[in-house]
DNA sequence: GTCTATACTCTGATAGAC
DNA sequence: GTCTATCAGAGTATAGAC
């Protein structure tokens, strides 16, 4: 079932609006207005204003999560798996600021949206990714090149860690830093290496 | 003026509910019914939701700054600060868990809510803060301790992504990871250390 | 200070004409 | 498929008695 331009258009705006308001603060009118349709139009096509917000949710989940799992996935030595991971998630996240609030937000808030399926657990970090990094660091650690502290699952959530944060706390960081926004563009440009190298310096023995 | 006990556990009340709900989120009704109080009492006492929650907003990030602060400016080394510095973020933060979403999420959404008086910025974070790290850089560096690439507004960035983000994104973790309630605290307090030693490793020499 | 009752507003949702 | 008009419900806020 292909989506007509009405369906398209509406899709565009409630992203939008839903990244930056979340579920609760979003208004249809809102939505509406910004993509210059009707507002019985979003009823129509999506019935109600949560069936809308999931469609937009389960959108979002599923642009980054692929694009992540092929960084994983892909078949390369850690070092310049580390090095592509970060800037993946530099630029992904970058080019939609809102969407990394958007989904922890609304996890945090609503756990039960965090469907299973979508993050695909079995194919998917869990089944396939930490044990592959596992065995990664494993090999690493016998060549002698890292140190045999750290574990896979750790090492992830420090580089998403180190990778995302700032993004979210954009805001905050902008105004105790007194940065604009040019300026933290280009900080977080140059994170995508001085992230990279201080998470290679860390694991090195 | 001294607050009357009613005034104490609607605060109570009010903090919780918006934690978790946001302020569009958040009811009236649901802050009276903890609080165990009327919900005209609400408004007697602050007028309006948004009042409350401007109060409640207030009280969250002064409750949070001096308590760094100290551990910025207390007298000890580099690596004894960056040990306390994470030692802290994660106690602090873990106790309650909603409360850097809460700060990070309503501020994104609404970044007039930042009065910069508060987080005070000449005496603060760019003012003291940063000079002091990074003169203790300096020294570190010339005794040959650290690497000379790390920038302190850059380590700060880094321990506090480190530390907060795998409490914001706890939902995310837990369901993606499949660990419970217990052995995320588990996890968590263990990352005072291999976080600290992270850091640590990663500007070293 | 505290409660009940109520007013008012906003907004999600639907009915029905075109 | 799209629009106008309208309803119904939820939720904030206030008036007024005690």
């Amino acid at each position: 079932m292909k989506k007509t331009p009405t369906e398209v258009k509406i899709l565009v705006s409630a992203k939008k609006v839903f990244y930056q308001k979340g579920l609760k603060g979003a208004r249809m009118q809102e939505i509406a207005d910004d993509a210059g349709v009707n507002k019985a139009m979003l009823h129509y096509y999506f019935r109600s204003k949560e069936k809308l917000f999931d469609k937009v949710f389960e959108e979002s989940v599923q642009s980054v999560t692929p694009v992540l799992m092929n960084v994983f996935l892909e078949d390369s030595d850690l070092n310049t798996k580390i090095a592509h991971l970060v800037e993946m998630l530099i630029d992904l996240f970058m080019n939609e600021p809102y969407l990394s609030n958007f989904i922890v937000n609304e996890l945090s808030q609503n756990p039960e949206k965090l469907f299973l399926n979508v993050l695909d657990l079995e194919d998917g970090l869990i089944g396939k990714v930490i044990p592959l990094i596992n065995q990664q660091l494993q090999v690493e650690i016998e060549k002698g090149n890292i140190n045999s502290e750290i574990r896979s699952a750790e090492l992830i959530v420090n580089i998403m860690s180190l990778c995302l944060f700032p993004i979210m706390s954009q805001t905050v960081l902008q105004k105790t830093l007194g940065i604009d926004d040019e300026r933290m563009i280009r900080f977080m440009n140059k994170r995508k290496q001085t992230v990279t190298q201080f998470v290679l310096d860390a694991i090195k023995p």
